[in-house]
Formats: structure tokens, sequence, C-alpha cells
DNA sequence: ATAAAAAAAGACCGGTTGGTATAATATTTT
DNA sequence: AAAATATTATACCAACCGGTCTTTTTTTAT
């Protein structure tokens, strides 16, 4: 594959992304794509198998993006209730407030709208997030290890809790565009969290 | 109209409504409900001008389904707080939990479907969403008149991370089919509803 | 029972969907 | 420069989309 061809494939990702993310999987066509990357079906076909593989790899943009904006400066916080809140900061005030993508929270909205249609895509998305509960829950077992908190602290039910709320933040906020939403949920969190100490 | 009219509009939008929860609105087609009701298109352009009307009327049986759920035993309630958690509790127990609807919460995945694609029908559905805001905030105001809460108390904020958080709730039951999310959900709830007495 | 009205059937419409096959054109490699 | 390879264009496919129209059937009122 020539250097032509690996940067048409990364443009046609990108542009994809930014349009599933706003317009959802399926109500994106592949005539939206050819028009976003100005190609025709013979070019687009030549790098991807199907519109599911597309989206796959956007996916797996998606996530890379959102990483590195969470967890931005959240390992060098020793107190793990304080990583806690900054990672949720980092979430709600610089990934879903600063609109890095267009249509909201690209993972609460595809896992609502592929949740019935493919399991394939939408336990992928819901693995995901899965994943972060259970970053979040080590780091409340790291806090109850230093006696920071309560003994019998459910650290799996708090951080089951706190990706429930960030999931209703970014349906709410995709839909209302009014930031007291998240900023309202950053709140009740912190004083949720800071409400664990002991 | 005759009753056989009648009678088959009812069933038009009770099955659409079915399929609308489970498949959202726009991978329903006509064809599935033709399919669902045993009409032909003919049978069911002469009740409805659009498939948008079907939903309209959907909607409409949604949300009176929904009240009647809900509000059960609430009114009676002297205790603000404690009908606030009773209203939780129809909600996620006997709503969401009881798979009233098969896809999960009806207004969550319309309002996410929606989001992006019709202004009209988005809106309408995060509208509904907030009248129950709204109606949480009455009675937190009565609480804190009753002097039970802090006199500083957010009521408008409290309500709006309590929609924020069944809002979650619903998004992630619906993909995970987990009872355990909206146990948990009921459980953080009502010790932050708890929280709030002085 | 019969006439009027309501309801339903079914063919048809233009447009769009994701995807394929083949041919033409760029780009690399030799 | 030429050959090999990668990339792209274009025409085409069957299936499906929401919706309209006319005809036939069923229900209702007289």
């Amino acid at each position: 594959m020539g250097s032509k061809g690996i940067e048409t494939k990364e443009s046609i990702v990108h542009k994809s992304l930014n349009l599933f993310s706003v317009k959802g999987y399926y109500h994106t066509s592949i005539q939206d794509i050819l028009n976003a990357t100005n190609l025709t079906k013979g070019g687009l076909y030549g790098h991807f198998q199907s519109k599911e593989e597309i989206w796959e790899q956007a996916y797996e943009k998606a996530v890379s993006i959102w990483k590195e904006i969470v967890f931005k400066g959240t390992l060098e916080i020793d107190d793990p209730l304080k990583r806690i809140e900054k990672a949720l900061d980092n979430d709600l005030r610089n990934y879903l407030g600063a609109d890095v993508f267009k249509g909201g929270c690209f993972f609460l909205n595809m896992l609502v709208e592929l949740s019935g249609q493919s399991e394939v895509m939408s336990r992928r998305v819901l693995n995901g997030m899965l994943e972060f509960s259970k970053v979040t829950t080590g780091w409340l077992n790291e806090a109850k290890e230093k006696r920071m908190t309560a003994p019998d602290l459910d650290t799996h039910e708090i951080a089951r809790f706190i990706v429930v709320s960030i999931s209703g933040c970014s349906a709410l906020y995709a839909s209302s565009r009014d930031p007291g939403i998240w900023k309202t949920t950053l709140t009740q969190l912190h004083h949720f969290i800071e409400g664990l100490r002991q």
C-alpha cells in the first residue's frame, strides 16, 4: 500500500467518524461518505470491504481520541478520589462540553442507536464503557485500601453509578445543547465523590 | 368512522409503538408495520397521512402509559422526598425494569435517535422529559418550604441531576439488559435524596 | 335488502440503500 | 522508460424506502 492509499484511508476514517457522530451509523450513507471524501465507490471500497469495517476503524479512532482527553493529567494525581474527579472533569468539560464530536458523545449515541440493531457493534461499545467503569472501580479500591473511605464501600456499585450519570449527561446534552447539563452533573458528582471520604 | 376503523387505527398505533421502541423510528419501515398489523398500504394510509403522524400518536400513547405507571401511588404520599423516591422506584422498577417496552425506555431511545435528525420530534421528547424535571423541582420546593432540607437547596439543579441519572440508567439498561443497572441507580438515588434532609 | 360510505387491497412511483464488477488511470518499483 | 501494482471511476445490481392512486371489498346506515 503506497503512501497515497494510506492518506486516503485515514481521510475516510476521519470524515466517517464525524459523520457517524452527527448523523448516526445507519443514517450516514455511503454516498454521504463519498461526498465528504470526494471519492467514488471504487475509491472507497478499495480500502474497506464494508460500511461496518469503516465503522470499526472510526470507533477505534474515537476511543484513542477520547482516552487522550479523559486521562490527561490523571496519572500524576496521588489521591485516587481526586484522580477520578479529574477524569470526570476531563470527560464532561473537555470532551463532551468541548464538542469534540459535534453530535455529542460518540459512544453513547452509538450505544443507543445500535442496541437492538447490531449485537456485535453495540456489545463492542458497551464493553468499552464498562472498561472505564473497571478503571474507576480500581481507583475506588485504591482509595478504600488507603482507608480514605468507609471500609465496606461497594466500589463496583459506585463506579457503575458514575458511568450511569455521565451516560445520562451525554444523552441529554446531545439533544438539549445546554451546557448546564454537564455543569450540573459535574457539580453533583463532585459532591458525591467527596461524600465518599470518611 | 365506524368502530372497525377505530379498532384498526388503535391496533396500528399499538403495534407501531412496540416496533419503534425496539427498532427505533427510522429503522422501523412501513413494511414492518404492515406485517405486524396484517394490513396493506391502502389500509394503513387510510388512517394516517404519514409515518411521522403514526409516531406522534404512538408517542402520546407511550406518555400516557408511562404516566400511569410512574405516578401510581405518589399523590397520597405526604412527604415530598418520599414521593419522589416512590416515583423513581416506579420508573426504574415498574417501567424500565419491568420491560414495559421491550427496547428499554421509549423516550430515551427516541431522544438519542432523533437528535440531529428531526428537530421537531426530538424537541417534543426532550420537552416531555423536562416536564418530569419540573414536577420533581416542585416537589423539592415543597420539601424546602416545609424545612425538611437545607434552606439554600438548588432544587432545579437537584431535579436535573435526577433526570440525568435515570436517563443514563435507561441507556445502559437498554443495551446491557442487566437489572443491576437500575437497581444500583435506585439505591444510589435513594441515598442521594435522603441525604438532602437536614 | 339496498344504497352510501368507510376500509382495505394491491399495483405503482421515483428515489435511495449497500455492495459488485470491470475498466481506466495513477503511482511505484524495477 | 517500462512493467507491475495500487488506486480510482463508472456503470450496474437487487432490495428497499415512504408514499400515491385506483379498484375492490367490507361495514354501516337507511
